[in-house]
RNA sequence: GUGACUGUAGCUCAGUUGGUUAGAGCACCUGGUUGUGGUCCAGGGGGUCGGGGGUUCGAAUCCCCUCAGUCACCCCA
């Protein structure tokens, strides 16, 4: 150990190789969600613990990292945005022009126990559309969730997107008499069904509470991996009524379908996203052997839960852990994230022209260009060498008044006088 | 929070049944090159062998604790 210290658990050091990563996956999430209409927010990065206890229970708190201010407050460090967003959003609604279709990208902090694809500090892509009663809004989220993948270079053949409705089990369930306090540990046991082996699901399902026509029902639910809206209104509108949700989910498809992204997704009656605040419709972008990559769905009364108005909401959360993992496996990091790539290395060919090396640096960097040069003087070969080493794409030997222009990397020469140069620098950089 | 496995240079790893001064490749720096980079050659810096304790004449090696990493469980907002 060089340092008495390091890093903390779960956390990253962003050395500038890694910093380049993070810097390609964040603008990418920016450059979609600004063309799919999205405007940018944030949120300050603690608030007050009740903030995220109030719609998840006391347990949650255990996964928090919090603290008492010195004025006695107990704050904690955001574990997601949204209650941070219903919160800004429930304060402003009445002035805010609808929909409300925002972003960001919040650094976020959870106390749980490293592992692959989950660390304790990471950065998510969040996503929500609010104000927009219309499934539409869930089709917006989705689509901009397809793009930003298919901007990684992803395809379907990589991920699909999984997409459950919570209200249909609701139905059903209901129509099953299963207790309404029984519910989440239904669709807990349901949400396992994805990651167990097929006979640890049984055996759980056979321990479970429920009796045999309801676990039959499940079970037959969960046989639906690929089903369609069809099948769904054949297999159970006589046994309860789900009109209704199998029409949404009918305009949904048929949303996905005109984005174009209708081979992405797929309907999936196993995502049901564990217990949260969803109300409608779920879904998970799922890689084979992966954690899901990102996944969200309509929460339509967080917004009264943190005291604001009853205002529908949807949205989703995209991890950069995961989703660095799958690009790096699938070899779609892009390769010239691996230089710094400086536009212009300028050297003193010749002792005492120094000040000129730093004016035309100077000039060079007022024009919009990368431009740098030595620290330490030293012969012309050394600060080539040095040039190569930084990724410039070209050096400027400088002597006198007139510049001998060298393109790295096919080691071609051109004389030039600087005025000339200075006039278009641009040109050698093509 | 529970369990399994793993910690030797910045990285990837050697290191004999416990044996005296812990090595290699890559990377980095310097020189060969007061003047044209990548190649090559030579040299150099960098380790309390994750940390602490124990066993022993002697520990990178064996034992205990601890920290960290990886993976799984719990959980997954």
């Amino acid at each position: 150990m060089a340092s008495n210290f390091q890093a903390v658990k779960g956390t990253r050091d962003f050395y500038p190789q890694e910093m380049r990563l993070r810097n390609y996956i964040i603008d990418t999430w920016r450059r979609v969600s600004l063309r799919c209409g999205f405007e940018e927010y944030d949120a300050p990065i603690f608030e007050y613990l009740d903030l995220f206890t109030v719609k998840s229970g006391e347990e949650i708190a255990e996964q928090l990292f919090s603290f008492t201010d010195r004025g006695g407050r107990d704050l904690a460090i955001r574990p997601e945005i949204t209650p941070s967003l219903a919160r800004m959003v429930a304060e402003k609604i009445n002035a805010l022009p609808r929909p409300v279709k925002w972003f960001s990208v919040p650094r976020l902090c959870r106390a749980e126990r490293p592992q692959r694809g989950r660390l304790r500090e990471f950065f998510q892509w969040n996503v929500d559309v609010i104000g927009v009663d219309d499934i539409l809004a869930d089709a917006e989220c989705i689509f901009a969730c397809v793009e930003a993948l298919r901007e990684f270079g992803l395809t379907p053949a990589d991920v699909e997107m999984r997409i459950g409705s919570r209200p249909l089990w609701t139905a059903v369930l209901d129509s099953l008499a299963v207790p309404t306090e029984r519910r989440d540990d239904v669709l807990a046991l349901v949400d396992k069904r994805f990651k167990l082996p097929e006979d640890a699901f049984d055996k759980l399902l056979a321990e479970s509470f429920l009796n045999d026509e309801q676990t039959s029902v499940i079970r037959d639910l969960l046989s639906h991996e690929n089903v369609t809206v069809e099948q769904l209104l054949t297999d159970y509108s006589g046994r309860v009524d789900i009109g209704q949700t199998v029409e949404r989910l009918s305009q949904l498809l048929g949303y996905l379908e005109a984005y174009g992204i209708a081979e992405w997704c797929v309907l999936d009656l196993r995502v049901v996203r564990g217990l949260a605040y969803y109300t409608g419709v779920v879904y998970e972008a799922i890689a084979a052997g992966e954690r899901a990559v990102a996944g969200g769905g309509r929460y339509d009364n967080l917004l009264q839960v943190v005291g604001g108005p009853a205002e529908s909401a949807t949205g989703f959360g995209m991890g950069d852990v995961v989703l660095g993992i799958l690009l790096d496996e699938k070899g779609l990091l892009p390769a010239d994230l691996a230089s710094e790539s400086l536009n212009f290395f300028v050297i003193d060919a010749v002792e005492g022209v120094f000040p000129k090396v730093l004016d035309l640096v100077a000039r060079l960097r007022k024009g919009g260009f990368s431009a740098d040069c030595h620290t330490r003087r030293q012969n012309v070969g050394k600060q080539l060498k040095q040039a190569d080493k930084r990724g410039a794409r070209c050096s400027v030997l400088l002597s006198g008044n007139d510049l001998r222009i060298k393109t790295m990397a096919s080691g071609e020469e051109t004389d030039i006088d600087a005025t000339t140069f200075l006039d278009d620098p641009g040109k050698w950089l093509q």
